[in-house]
RNA sequence: GGCGCAUUCGUCUAGCGGCCUAGGACAUCGCCCUCUCAAGGCGAAGAUCGCGGGUUCGAAUCCCGCAUGCGCCA
């Protein structure tokens, strides 16, 4: 259909903060532009001055470059075919769409909008749709007469009244709709802002984008815009409509009911961007039967339209957390740790640098990195490796099957036996501590559990051994003495 | 209400007329490993391919209806 070079463009409205289907149709089109060496262009649509929002700029921005997904040409980066935010380029709408009026494919409407809401209620209850075409037949007089009245008008392109109009999609096939089922929707409003429809097929001809890929909520507009092409005498781009995503159970659209939505919840939440991006390449893309972790060179290499479903898909948080466990596991120790640093610092309410220098850092990876689904749980899982307090219920060192004052004299025990241990390394802290059970005729587990509660406040945490050798032995004997004390009183009680 | 789009395990999907007694992945369950939790290994369960008609020697795959869901416009 075209073999010029492909040029694609993600063009979002900054209305609120980037959402992963928006960020997903940002994905296909930069990954479509790589995988053919074309061009990825960034366009806003902020022509809706009711809904513009700056915040929604920046996060843009932010997200885009937090997910690696580079544009080259647009704001920020310039290029050859700006301004690439179309409230700069209102003369240019209204230069169109005059020429529409010119050349007879488009013409002024007066209607007021007391009119035009009274029409719709009429046709609301019939079958009728849209605009009842009034000014479409006005006389010159009567056009000079709401001029004189001092009327802006609105321009409307001239729908032909009967025919078809045909065009094809590359994901959903051919499609053709009756042109009467049509009606003379508006190009540029009085205020001589343009609608959506005339400012994107002006813009994607006259910065000639080979290829459409959007959501598909757009696909009924399609014929209107063919039309426009048409009437422009333009090529109409090749058209690849993307569905939807779903909500988590495949019932309904995503929103925020059913947890976060936006990309900078992801990153938030402590999601990689390396598995971000694979997940959303494959929600409603696939390349083959089993593959599912795809480097982003993979993806480039891979990714074309013809893998791309025309069914919704539902979005699974399940998969997602999977997916970026897998790609925690394959970070390097000192990138992993340094990932960590902003989660830690912000869990603990410590400055990032602090955390950064203290030598626990790169020394837990190797006992954390298989215990995380996202960078966030390190919190949870570790924070007893910076904090000097950590708290916890006496009841939580009284291991199963046990009585507190069993549990009392194994920490004793425990204390005495590390103060005295020649060398803090796992394997002779494994080999003394599992002796020291059989002597207190205790199991392995039950003894370890109770110095595990002791020594990090929690019942499940990382391995023991590698714990205790990180923290060291004056840490370790202070939070075991820490711990008798706390459990003096409840022994005294079942006493 | 009109127009359009979609329909394979709970979920993401493979499948493009015979290789399908429908394959993989997440989630679930069981076993193994094991100091907790993970990770890993092995295994199980889970889809009459939305329904009804055709076409064909043969259909998840092609055609036609219907149903349901979704989107856009109103």
């Amino acid at each position: 259909m075209s073999d010029r070079p492909v040029r694609v463009r993600f063009a979002p409205s900054p209305t609120g903060y980037l959402h992963v289907g928006g960020a997903r149709t940002a994905l296909y089109n930069w990954l479509f532009a790589r995988h053919h060496g074309g061009t990825f262009i960034l366009r806003i649509e902020d022509t809706d001055r009711t809904r513009y929002n700056a915040e929604a700029l920046e996060d843009l921005f932010e997200s885009l470059r937090w997910l690696g997904l580079d544009w080259d040409e647009g704001p920020l980066v310039g290029g050859d075919y700006g301004p690439y935010a179309q409230s700069e380029r209102l003369e240019i709408y209204q230069h169109y769409a005059r020429q529409l009026v010119k050349e007879g494919y488009a013409y002024y409407c007066y209607c007021s909008p007391e009119r035009l809401a009274r029409i719709r209620k009429e046709h609301a209850r019939g079958q009728q749709t849209g605009y009842d075409r009034h000014c479409r037949y006005l006389t010159a007089k009567q056009r000079a007469d709401y001029e004189a009245q001092g009327i802006v008008p609105v321009v409307r392109l001239k729908v032909p009244l009967e025919g078809q109009t045909t065009f094809h999609d590359v994901i959903r096939g051919t499609t053709t709709v009756d042109n009467a089922t049509l009606d003379d929707l508006v190009l540029l409003k009085s205020d001589g802002f343009p609608t959506y429809h005339l400012a994107n097929v002006v813009d994607d001809h006259l910065m000639e984008i080979t290829h459409i890929m959007r959501g598909d909520e757009w696909l009924p507009s399609v014929p209107r815009h063919v039309l426009l092409y048409q009437a422009f005498g333009w090529e109409i781009p090749i058209y690849a409509h993307l569905p939807v995503i779903l909500s988590p159970t495949g019932k309904g659209k995503l929103s925020k009911r059913h947890g976060g939505v936006e990309v900078r919840y992801f990153r938030e939440q402590g999601y990689l961007p390396e598995a971000m991006i694979n997940f959303l390449a494959r929600v409603g893309w696939s390349y083959d039967d089993k593959t599912e972790i795809f480097t982003r060179e993979e993806l480039i290499a891979h990714f074309d339209l013809d893998g791309v479903n025309k069914s919704p898909a539902a979005f699974s948080y399940d998969k997602l957390a999977w997916m970026n466990g897998v790609y925690i596991r394959q970070l390097a120790d000192d990138d992993l740790a340094e990932r960590l640093v902003p989660f830690l610092a912000r869990g603990l309410g410590l400055e990032e640098e602090a955390v950064r220098r203290r030598e626990e850092l790169r020394a837990i990876i190797p006992l954390v990195r298989e215990r995380l689904k996202t960078l966030t749980d390190i919190v949870d899982l570790a924070d007893f490796f910076f904090t000097e307090e950590i708290t916890y219920e006496p009841e939580l060192l009284i291991a199963k099957k046990t009585t507190a004052a069993d549990c009392a004299l194994a920490l004793e025990r425990s204390l005495a036996l590390l103060r005295e241990l020649p060398e803090f390394s796992e394997e002779t802290l494994e080999t003394a501590l599992r002796s020291l059970a059989d002597e207190l005729g205790l199991k392995a587990g039950q003894l370890f559990g109770v110095i595990r509660v002791a020594v990090t406040g929690k019942r499940v945490a990382p391995p023991l051994f590698g714990t205790l050798r990180i923290l060291g032995r004056e840490r370790v004997l202070s939070r075991l003495a820490k711990a008798r004390e706390v459990l003096r009183p409840v022994v005294g009680e079942q006493n």
